[in-house]
DNA sequence: GTAGGGTTAG
């Protein structure tokens, strides 16, 4: 007579409850075979769950075991779904799997495989597929669980479809920690900033008390809103309400320092961390390299390739942009093959540092040939890269061809236009200064004024080209004037970062406290108005010291003042293009 | 019997 089925499935069941490796999985596995009741789908799927989900587990495992099993149950199709998506090179498999259990016909979907899913769809921005599964969810009466609700507003938010995520947001009725997270950070990622801190003011009047998951996502979007005061705010209330700082926080709050101007602060926290990871050096070395700090940031890299944590292709990017940024040409060809042989594929970002590295140092005829060489389709930001290097040397030839691509990768950017306005204007070859903006206006791309701002003691004085409603506006040319008048007479041309410090630091020296604000609030309009004024702030952006240069008018002011925007000149907005550089 | 949210990029 067969035992029981109870008494076979138990020893089982502890058995893999135990199991520490899949080597003893397989002799569970072949002890269960030669038991007398083998063909137990629920032992089966014990074991299938493990060599799927289980951080021991081999995912290739659970795929030939699967496909010995006849008529999966819906547990087994739920882990082979979850186990498919937790893979290191997500694919569309676990949306194959879920295509496959609806036709088999012998399970129906439950909460948690919609949940799966909708998972493995996040995972790869899988839009059309993720749709049908919001249908399935009312078809199959799963619309009302609350984890189908989040795994959907989870898919809408990493899809980027944010009108879609509010939507379901609004109708979950009992909104928890997570789906309010989600929420957030969707809002973040997009860069609708204000809304994502909006939402963290809801959720606490709804009586959630966010953890260290949601505080990653707000921190971020003030780093990415150069919201410095409220960043603060926030690494001080983390610290008021006793929410852990774990390695992801940490390195939030390290970008977020780093990039509202804060250096010595995200480089104190970062000193502090005990653990480090791929991402925590990542931010380091990136903050420094914005910083100009390149000395430390290369520092930093070789410390980390001490430590034994592997960097990645955004470790690069920091590395090969401070190599850019100050000149170092050998470094940086030797960094090139060191991330390859570290096995990292260069993308067109790293594609984009090198030309940069290579225009900065006046090697044009190599950029070029660089880009020639290319196993990737240059885009648009390659072929910028060089023919704004090309506004610095005459004698590169290759000007056409260059333009021509890129007016066919991008012929509604108007930055494209100005640009090469800009470059033939340098030769002085205006028939084609002229046809530029002749095409650009056939082509109907508009420019939007660009605007910049700059926060005094909390106030925000604001810049837009071409605009002088500033109350102050007389006074500050005044001062702009002045500033001009002695770099011209200093024999400084264009201005540099460091002429700038010195002007600057005279300031200081004649404490003349009402016009160094004047200075502060011009430092705002230099962003947007006369030609001096963007050599200035483009010089700044060379250098990566935008905010040293803040951070000494701040001295000579007194007191805090905050360059918010990051020197963001030129967005692509519809088509038409936000742009400082036309007269 | 199984579940949902996180950081770095010119």
């Amino acid at each position: 007579m067969p035992l029981p089925a109870q008494l076979v499935e138990d020893p089982i069941n502890s058995l893999i409850q135990r199991c520490p490796d899949m080597r003893t999985l397989r002799q569970i596995h072949a002890h269960f075979l030669k038991s007398p009741l083998s063909s137990s789908l629920y032992a089966l799927s014990k074991i299938l769950a493990f060599s799927a989900l289980s951080a021991a587990g081999d995912i290739a495992y659970a795929r030939r075991l699967f496909a010995q099993i006849p008529n999966p149950n819906v547990f087994s199709w739920n882990s082979m779904i979850r186990g498919c998506s937790l893979v290191s090179e997500p694919s569309k498999e676990p949306i194959f799997l879920y295509k496959q259990m609806l036709r088999s016909g012998f399970a129906y979907p439950n909460s948690f495989t919609l949940a799966f899913v909708l998972k493995g769809c996040s995972i790869i921005s899988a839009f059309f597929e993720g749709i049908q599964v919001h249908c399935h969810a009312f078809k199959y009466g799963l619309d009302s669980s609350p984890f189908v609700q989040t795994g959907l507003l989870n898919f809408y938010a990493k899809c980027e479809e944010i009108a879609s995520a509010r939507s379901v947001f609004a109708e979950i009725p009992d909104k928890n920690l997570v789906v309010w997270s989600v929420i957030i950070g969707g809002c973040a990622r997009v860069g609708l900033v204000n809304e994502a801190l909006e939402l963290f003011r809801e959720m606490q009047e709804f009586g959630v008390a966010p953890d260290e998951i949601t505080m990653v996502s707000v921190i971020s979007a003030c780093a990415k809103a150069g919201a410095l005061d409220l960043g603060r705010w926030l690494h001080a209330f983390i610290d008021r309400k006793g929410i852990q700082l774990d390695l992801k926080l940490s390195t939030a709050l390290i970008d977020m320092y780093a990039k509202c101007g804060m250096i010595e602060k995200a480089r104190e926290l970062f000193d502090k961390m005990e653990v480090r990871d791929t991402m925590a050096w990542s931010s380091m070395i990136v903050g420094l390299a914005i910083h100009g700090h390149v000395k430390d940031a290369l520092e930093l890299f070789k410390a980390m390739l001490d430590s034994q944590v592997k960097p990645n292709h955004v470790t690069f990017i920091g590395v090969l942009s401070a190599c850019a940024h100050s000149g170092l040409v050998k470094d940086g060809r030797r960094y090139w093959s060191t991330m390859k042989k570290l096995g990292i594929e260069p993308l067109m970002e790293h594609y984009g540092c090198m030309i940069d590295l290579l225009c900065r140092a006046g090697l044009l005829d190599e950029a070029y040939s660089f880009i020639n060489d290319m196993p990737i389709v240059p885009n648009s930001v390659i072929w910028r890269t060089l023919l704004v290097g090309c506004k610095n040397n005459r004698s590169f030839n290759e000007v056409e061809n260059a333009a021509e691509q890129l007016l066919q990768l991008e012929p509604l950017n108007a930055e494209n236009y100005v640009l090469l306005s800009n470059l033939y204007a340098s030769r002085c070859q205006w028939e084609k200064v002229s046809y530029m903006r002749k095409k650009m206006k056939d082509h109907g791309v508009r420019v939007i004024p660009g605007c910049s701002s700059t926060e005094i003691d909390g106030f925000v004085h604001e810049f837009t080209v071409a605009d002088d409603t500033h109350p102050e506006i007389e006074k500050i040319r005044e001062v702009l004037r002045d500033i001009a008048e002695r770099v011209r007479r200093a024999g400084h041309e264009p201005w540099t970062s460091a002429v700038l410090h010195d002007v600057v630091e005279e300031e200081k020296e004649s404490a003349l406290c009402e016009h160094s604000e004047r200075l502060a609030i011009a430092y705002g309009l230099l962003k947007t108005k006369a030609p001096v004024a963007i050599r200035v702030v483009k010089n700044l952006r060379v250098c990566g010291d935008c905010h040293e240069v803040t951070k000494v008018i701040s001295r000579v002011y007194g007191r805090e003042i905050i360059v918010r925007d990051r020197v963001r000149f030129h967005r692509f907005v519809n088509g038409t293009c936000s742009c400082n550089d036309f007269w």
